[in-house]
DNA sequence: CTCAGTGTTCAGTG
DNA sequence: TCACTGAACACTGA
């Protein structure tokens, strides 16, 4: 679920649930591929009653902002997620961190798959992974010819470029699919051969798109039906977009792409 | 049973 | 070094 949509609500979310309050107990999964380079019991340390000043975001990274440092960070993955309820209702599977604060609320961090991480950080914005993180293309999104520079600089396939993190931070499989499909842009196109036009309407797809799913609190149900969302993945054979035009599926830059060939070139 | 997936990283190639 | 590609990671559900 998670591309910048879903984090920014989440985001939203858990900073409604623990923004003010002390966290007065945290447990932790023994789980050392999602703990990076921390042991669970020291995250938990330096969690525990401390309180929550705020909870930002960049791309899909995610992390609160305490009292004191280190902070602690979230990524998703594919698969990660935060559960919130109160005390007393039963801890979510797959959890890894259970924070409980003040008030009994709770807030969990939940990954099946386990494909997410979870880091401290004294200073997120300077230090790896957010340091070589590219632009937030919710709230940082370049003017037009800024984005015409960058893409003047690659020549590998759009949707490619469109998923590198240190370039498009926040930007997922279905983003990317959906902004090429309603700018009207093959996947495969290099990314340094889009003509100025095409560049301007691409930042526009994409910046539409972004906003409206998060004003939507990232609920899929909700896209505009004229979406490629609703019908990417429907049946692979003989899928359709609601006006009748085939939808074909190949692979760029290594992820699984739905293409409308009748309306992207 | 097999495979693909709303992601990221790293080894390998040219 | 750089730009880019493809496999690996781990697990669930179709």
């Amino acid at each position: 679920m998670p591309e910048l949509p879903e984090v920014e609500t989440a985001r939203r979310r858990a900073e409604h649930q623990l923004k003010g309050r002390r966290i007065v107990s945290v447990r932790v999964a023994p789980d050392p591929l999602v703990f990076e380079g921390i042991s669970p019991s020291r995250f938990a340390t330096a969690l525990r009653a401390r309180r929550v000043v705020a909870v930002r975001r960049r791309g899909k990274h995610l992390w609160m902002e305490l009292d004191r440092r280190p902070f602690p960070m979230f990524h998703f993955g594919m698969s990660g997620a935060f559960a919130l309820y109160r005390d007393g209702d039963p801890r979510p599977r797959f959890w890894k961190v259970e924070l409980a604060a003040e008030g009994g609320r709770r807030l969990t961090f939940t990954d099946p798959r386990r494909l997410g991480r979870v880091r401290l950080r004294r200073n997120p914005e300077h230090e790896a992974p957010l340091a070589k993180l590219g632009f937030d293309v919710l709230d940082d999104l370049p003017d037009a010819p800024a984005l015409a520079a960058i893409l003047s600089r690659h020549g590998a396939p759009v949707k490619a470029v469109l998923l590198d993190q240190s370039l498009f931070a926040g930007v997922g499989n279905w983003i990317a699919d959906e902004v090429l499909y309603q700018a009207g842009l093959d996947p495969r196109r290099p990314a340094s051969s889009l003509s100025r036009e095409e560049v301007g309407q691409l930042r526009l797809r994409l910046r539409d798109v972004v906003r409206r799913a998060v004003a939507v609190n990232a609920d899929s149900a909700r896209f505009p039906r004229t979406w490629l969302f609703h019908r990417r993945w429907g049946r692979k054979e003989g899928a359709h977009t609601a006006r009748g035009e085939p939808i074909v599926h190949l692979t760029v830059g290594g992820r699984t792409t739905a293409w409308v060939p009748s309306r992207q070139r």
